[in-house]
DNA sequence: GTATTGATACGACATCATGTCGTTTTAAAG
DNA sequence: CTTTAAAACGACATGATGTCGTATCAATAC
């Protein structure tokens, strides 16, 4: 299964539905064509149903209006992305295009830090529930 | 100075680069087409073409056989490609893509522990130095 | 019932990036 | 001068993308 990347209209659509969880075509148009030509009906229509098709988006079909959610949420997209960046890169996984980042020097101290305080910060927070 | 992504077979020719410092056109085509059909010459030059174009590829021309090298490291590309994942999923830095994806469980306890491993092994290097 | 309204379904198109190849031009080597 | 190989570049097929228009369908209004 794996997942084309999401063009430009087509993450503009994901966006809003990790917004709010169910919308209808409708107020998807209201919000990415305010000015609301009826044409544009067809279009978000339109990439709606790619989305259906590449696995990102699912329809509620019960009502003649459908009602649209995410089937893939923003963080696992996230993670879906850097995981397929990481393989083409390195052959690796996250980890190692973080490693590689490290030992390039890509990564500024501040930056460095900032995501050490942000995993033991968590570390803390786990060790507390365990 | 916005860098589109690189293609499948832009890469192909980028992971060349990035293993050999200099290589000419010929070697770069043995190596990505090794049944070596004549045709395969124009497409090699082509792509090299469009890569210097993009910027990701510099050509020395003081010989007739062009010498030709990536103009960014892989470390450095992969970076620009994180940073501008990052932008668009959450419009913030590597950083805030990382705190995204802890804080959304996306990293397994074994992801973790490796990232602190890596993370603090850096800061030791480091401080030995300063 | 029929007409109207608004949504879905989908065919069609223009545009662009990509990968490919062929032809022309250039320049070195024999 | 001829041969050989590369560079330059035009051209094309393909596929993804964003767009729109039309046809179909379901619910409500009359």
């Amino acid at each position: 299964m794996k997942q084309p990347p999401l063009a430009n209209a087509e993450l503009a659509i994901m966006k809003l539905l990790w917004n709010e969880d169910l919308l209808t075509a409708r107020k998807m148009r209201e919000q990415l064509y305010p000015d609301a030509s009826k044409a544009q009906h067809g279009t978000v229509q339109r990439l709606l149903q790619r989305l259906e098709d590449k696995g990102y988006v699912e329809r509620d079909r019960t009502l003649p209006v459908h009602f649209f959610s995410a089937k893939i949420d923003r963080q696992t997209y996230a993670r879906n992305q850097l995981e397929s960046l990481a393989a083409k890169l390195t052959g690796g996984s996250l980890a190692s295009l973080i490693t590689y980042l490290v030992e390039g020097k890509k990564l500024s101290p501040k930056e460095l830090s900032r995501l050490r305080v942000i995993l033991d910060d968590y570390r803390a927070k786990e060790d507390q529930h365990d």
